[in-house]
DNA sequence: AAAGACCCCAACCGCCTAGTT
DNA sequence: CAACTAGGCGGTTGGGGTCTT
């Protein structure tokens, strides 16, 4: 099927925008709010594509854009989730509030990525690959590539049962005299036997929290995750919180896969520490937005 | 001062996905 | 279920500014 276009390019303008065009996007959202790309332009009067619109709303016009150069604390931060996360520049620009996805892929291409780019001697295996990208047979330097790590596979029906576990030994503990801010909480902790005390353990609010805080945790060597997820990467452990445990414990559409060089070196878990032989657990679909499966495994 | 190289970043493009009809 | 729409995402481009020679 031939892609419809998302506007017509004829009559057009394109290119930079102008201040008076600006004012007029801006005026017009103010007024009407945003969304309807395809329609706002010629409903604001503007000549310009939806889509153009959109990303200049989104990008540029928007009042709670932060402007000027990141900070150390940012750049950092986008070092950690590129690592973790990969090109998923959305992602890592949600980590950092009035930062859009397009400066921070930005910054990248332009700054970080020469600073990483060097492959770094390391005990880990690396493999190297790209994305999206259709420049497949760039050079290894190329800002299209992504090198990604060992990744482990947390199977979900174990973090399932745990948690059914868990549910039950909650409602058999629960008070039902005492209200207090946690006891709507399922807490599950997987100690890991052979790393000396290290120890993997998440928790979830109740099922009434509707927010980012949500998960209010999950955390491997105390290292918490939930700065890097939101509430919707955990949609599927959602599920299983609402009655969703019926459901066949094997079945898995993506597994949340956890970046072991990170773990290794944020979470201090060493070379003896077999990740996944510990912490077999499987999160389902938990974590939709990482790659599923082969491309993460080593 | 001039010209070329380099850098930055706003904007564009094509693809994908979720939602709707 | 297929067709279609709208919005979103990531890769790439190109123009303007800056730096270097």
């Amino acid at each position: 099927m031939a892609r419809s276009p998302c506007c017509s390019k004829e009559g057009l303008n394109r290119g930079a925008w102008t201040a008076i065009e600006d004012k007029i996007l801006t005026d017009y959202i103010k007024a009407h709010g945003d969304g309807k790309w395809r329609s706002l332009p010629k409903a604001a009067g503007l000549k310009r594509c939806g889509k153009s619109c959109r990303l200049r709303w989104l990008n540029y016009l928007r009042p709670d854009i932060k402007r000027g150069n990141l900070t150390p604390d940012e750049q950092d931060l986008i070092i950690r989730l590129h690592r973790l996360l990969g090109n998923r520049w959305s992602l890592i620009a949600g980590r950092l509030p009035g930062r859009t996805d397009n400066e921070v892929k930005n910054y990248w291409n332009t700054k970080l990525s020469k600073i990483t780019a060097q492959p770094k001697e390391s005990k880990f295996d690396k493999k190297s690959i790209t994305t999206r990208s259709p420049c497949n047979d760039h050079d290894d330097l190329s800002p299209t590539k992504v090198f990604r790590t060992k990744a482990i596979r947390l199977m979900s029906h174990q973090v399932r049962q745990v948690m059914i576990n868990n549910t039950q030994q909650q409602q058999q503990e629960d008070d039902p005299d005492q209200n207090h801010i946690h006891d709507s909480n399922y807490n599950s902790t997987v100690e890991s036997e052979s790393t000396g005390g290290s120890s993997s353990s998440f928790s979830f609010l109740s099922k009434e929290e509707n927010s980012s805080e949500y998960v209010t945790g999950f955390d491997i060597g105390g290292i918490s995750l939930s700065e890097f997820f939101d509430f919707n990467d955990f949609c599927d452990v959602n599920n299983v919180i609402e009655g969703d445990i019926s459901a066949n414990p094997e079945e898995s559409d993506t597994d949340l896969l956890l970046n072991e060089e990170l773990m290794l070196e944020n979470w201090n878990c060493g070379d003896g520490c077999d990740i996944q032989a510990n912490m077999d657990s499987n999160f389902g679909s938990s974590a939709s937005f990482l790659e599923s499966g082969e491309d993460w495994m080593i």
